[in-house]
DNA sequence: AATCTAATTGCAAATAATTATCAATTAGCG
DNA sequence: CGCTAATTGATAATTATTTGCAATTAGATT
């Protein structure tokens, strides 16, 4: 816990319940990928009286200091992670929800030479590959898990 | 204008105004990649008195029938461009908007395989490169002409 | 060409995701 | 301990998009 004090006050954040509680969630290996309605469902799980808005302040807050990278798989809503050390990308199943990391560092050259040739500064970019799982039961049940 | 009447047939779809008028504008060069809101404003200018809502649902219609792809660039709204004859991904410039498309075989490639290492079946995938341009004479030229 | 019916449209209201307002509370420096 | 700016909660506002429904219309059928 008090590595979570750290990290904000790194951030020229104060300590706040709220602040401390969302890092909570976000750490949960279960809550990897999470959107901001997800983060306040599993507040309200735990009793935490902790309001939505204060939830999106956070996670906004988190993502301008680093804390957090933001995501837009399809589907219309943003979803977070902790940053990781490493840059990674995204494998997502569409019927279960699962999210598999990955990285590829001959895909990370290509970005970089093609975006040389076409005299454009890389400054970020997405990556996000959709499929099904091919383990049909494997995945219902994920999907059922976490409803 | 009949290849619009055959190509909307094809897709199941009575010929409306609406639907030929908003295939013109998706047509024009300069509105590849347009969100609904800017399709509905340019037939505004053109005075045609179409509702925003079915500029919705028809670009909805598009995209089930194969006629436009949808993005999700950074920014929240969706974008949709004519479908082309050949996959390809996007490199946005965040300062002017350009939109460059590039194919790169190797990229697809690895992301197959990417996927079949994970035991997903790739349905389909995003790569958005995002970057400034180099050049930022013309990307001020661009942005202002793009206004 | 007149008729018919299901598809389509426009408008306005409804949703969904997210942000802004503002008064009340609180972290943490002095 | 007291102060002040940062933070929070509740709610209203915004933005992007969808939906319900009555009126209109494309195009198949007489």
């Amino acid at each position: 816990m008090p590595e979570h004090n750290e990290e904000l006050k790194r951030a020229g954040l104060k300590v706040t319940l709220p602040r401390v509680k969302i890092l909570d969630i976000l750490q949960c290996p279960n809550n990897q990928h999470i959107s901001a309605e997800d983060v306040y469902k599993i507040l309200l799980e735990h009793h935490e009286e902790i309001g939505l808005a204060t939830v999106y302040r956070v996670l906004n807050q988190f993502d301008d200091a680093g804390i957090v990278t933001r995501h837009h798989f399809e589907g219309g809503k943003s979803v977070f992670e902790l940053t990781q050390k490493a840059h990674h990308d995204h494998l997502v199943c569409l019927n279960c929800g699962k999210v598999v990391e990955f990285e590829d560092d001959v895909i990370e050259q290509r970005q970089v030479d093609i975006a040389k040739r076409n005299k454009i500064k890389l400054t970020n970019h997405s990556l996000y590959l959709y499929g099904e799982c091919e383990d049909e039961i494997a995945c219902e049940k994920y999907r059922l898990d976490n409803l």
